[in-house]
DNA sequence: GGTGAAACTTCTAATAA
DNA sequence: TTATTAGAAGTTTCACC
């Protein structure tokens, strides 16, 4: 995977449109003293190499009804069961991440649901698919994200 | 917490922006066979609603060198120390997600890193906090994430 | 509620420095 | 690489359904 170094300037632009993708480019060539051209030409050059994969709106989830957050730990009855119980997994759309692990468990995911008695109905799917000997579930009581400003550039920066 | 109903519009308007937030109002206006005025008005209402909390790039870490991620358990001297360490997380911008959850552990929080050498001293980092007593990590060789799409559309549907 | 058109703003690509 | 510019395209408002 190749890697790819951006300068100031380039990570200036990233960190206004990471934190809201719809500021006009004239605003950010304003801000950073460039033209608007520029920017479109930065930006196009971080698409074309991917760096930027594309944007997505934030939905607030507990407004439509979605405050129930939990990590569930999969056991499985034999590691080769993996690639299928991972798409088993998959099929069930409140499942939002799902990870190959070493450690204690062999897969784990993070489920999204309206309550404890919707979450108890999508932790029964997950026990349910063949191959799964147990789980073990940790419910969220709070959620704590780090702010992306932040974590943009610190991390990037120190490449 | 106000819990909002959309309509087949609505639903479909998200559907677009959550699969790239810089289409055109005019072309989401002229595949729903409704004016850009109406889809202005409807987007400004969810925005208003707190639906539409803002949006943001989709990074690609790997790219910039950012492949190794982690999920780390937190077991804690004693609860009363929760919001104290959770603080102290928050400072370390490797770690992107924290949570206070019930079961196994006090915290749980996921990190990014660049490699087994970086993750290694962010998880010296986090066990230094005081008041954490020990941690469990568990390295993810494989990420499996849920279409945006799809899961928008499945979970928003039948509310 | 929604529409359509006008006024305004932004984007984009070509050209030039 | 960056700036300028101008035509194309998008956004936003508003009088009217």
């Amino acid at each position: 995977m190749a890697k790819f170094r951006l300068d100031e300037v380039d990570h200036q632009i990233l960190d206004m449109l990471i934190d809201n993708t719809r500021v006009p480019f004239t605003d950010i060539a304003k801000k950073l003293l460039i033209s608007a051209g520029t920017v479109h030409v930065r930006v196009k050059k971080m698409e074309d190499a991917g760096i930027i994969k594309g944007s997505s709106l934030t939905i607030d989830y507990k407004k439509l009804g979605y405050s129930f957050i939990a990590y569930v730990g999969i056991f499985l009855q034999n590691t080769s069961q993996t690639k299928f119980v991972l798409e088993r997994i998959n099929l069930i759309p409140f499942v939002t991440v799902a990870h190959v692990t070493t450690g204690k468990f062999n897969i784990f995911c993070k489920i999204r649901a309206k309550d404890t008695e919707h979450a108890k109905e999508i932790i029964f799917m997950l026990d349910d698919i063949d191959g799964v000997y147990r789980t073990e579930t940790m419910i969220s009581l709070e959620e704590s994200l780090n702010d992306k400003k932040r974590l943009m550039h610190d991390i990037f920066r120190e490449l």
